[in-house]
DNA sequence: GCCCGCCTTTAAGTATGACTTTTACGTCAC
DNA sequence: GTGACGTAAAAGTCATACTTAAAGGCGGGC
């Protein structure tokens, strides 16, 4: 997940003390938490909390109402495709369940994506795109786990940007935060699976020659895999 | 979409004015608000601009920077997936752009979504799409437009829903949105498609039986015939 | 004894003025 | 021309006073 809101003022403070509380459950829902008494615990002013307390509204985590208080919301109604709220949930308990819904929601998006791309994509995004799978190739043995996931971020992301929908583009980072997080909670010895990496390179060349129906049937694959990897990785 | 965000405070105010301006190019990315500008403008005091910029900020739409003032962002890093930027968007110039948007990304997550409610639907959700996919048959011909709508938006919500991830859940709206504003921008004599209608019909039955694959392959059809009637719909 | 409406009280919402902090930009010395 | 420095502008923070909505109790009427 990108740095998106470690702000620097004192209401981006509040924020990320309460964000990750009131998505980690530490507040159930229904949770009434007055304006007076968070001034105080934080020691900010009043200012700060409202401030906090309208993003945190913004988000649908909570709502505020006259003479009652500020109450957590059921988290069937929270914004989850804020990018910030997706950042906490990965950071807390239910950490395996986020993920389990983004590897789903990246197995629909991905492959329509990836076809997408192979008739929009610019010249430059397909180089972009052969470079990071030749990069894959050349990080896949020898414990370079990181190496390797800057590349298969880079790759993915450049998918996504050259399907040419600012909705797909824009879940970039979420598939970034899978994958890193599939990176640092796999077995850190293992290399990456050959056949994916093969698979990616495949997906570059159907991209460049605008092989649509190619490129989405082998990012199928792609994700195919990510979901497989799932009940070992978030069980 | 859903009434989010139409609050009773002055700040809600503010953003009502503020976001569709953004949202509609009215002040290009690089364009500078300053608060006190904005205070005399809207005749409110600072705290409720600050409020309202706090929330603009959270969506990404602005960033506020100190002895600069409050900049509008560029397209790209705005939260597209905030269901009020949806709603701002859809009612702004650049609606036709967000439609085709929103219809490819229904192409791409209700097939998968009627994959997986056909494993995981309840009983009472199977119910509930047979139900609706029967008062589209009945409400698909003769000018019942309306009532048509109302059981199309439903069956898509079931659908979404009984898939059983969130992510999905929440798409609901946006759904909605769209197939609202496919009623109400087309010919409105036109009654639906009656292939349509029938496909719904089969989704509802595969989902019940548990077929996923014919589920999955029911849907697509039926995004197939949303993505083509687009051309139409937003040039 | 029960229901309806008024009234109190509470907590959020708004307004305002004073003060702090960051930082862009212009100036001056080198 | 370059770099350090100082100034000022605008956002950020704080404290306080006041306004508004509404939850819950109180009392009167039925």
């Amino acid at each position: 997940m990108e740095n998106q809101g470690a702000g620097q003022g004192l209401h981006a403070r509040v924020l990320e003390t309460l964000g990750p509380a009131i998505t980690a459950g530490e507040y159930p829902p229904g949770t009434i938490l007055r304006t007076d008494e968070l001034e105080e615990r934080f020691e900010v002013s009043r200012t700060v909390i409202r401030e906090a307390i309208r993003v945190l509204e913004s988000m649908h985590l909570v709502a505020s109402r006259r003479r009652v208080g500020v109450t957590v919301r059921p988290t069937e109604e929270w914004n989850v495709y804020d990018p910030r709220v997706i950042g906490w949930r990965l950071a807390g308990p239910d950490r395996p369940r986020q993920l389990r819904s983004l590897t789903v929601l990246r197995s629909a998006v991905e492959p329509v994506a990836a076809g997408l791309a192979a008739r929009h994509a610019s010249p430059a995004q397909c180089a972009e795109l052969t470079e990071h799978a030749m990069g894959m190739v050349a990080t896949s043995r020898g414990q370079q786990l990181d190496a390797y996931l800057v590349h298969d971020m880079a790759f993915h992301r450049v998918v996504l940007a050259a399907s040419g929908n600012e909705m797909f583009a824009r879940l970039g980072d979420v598939v970034a935060a899978v994958l890193t997080g599939r990176t640092h909670h796999h077995v850190m010895f293992t290399d990456p699976d050959p056949a994916a990496v093969t698979l990616h390179v495949q997906v570059a060349e159907a991209v460049r020659v605008g092989d649509a129906d190619r490129a989405e049937a082998l990012t199928r694959e792609i994700t195919a895999g990510a979901m497989a990897e799932l009940d070992v990785l978030a069980p």
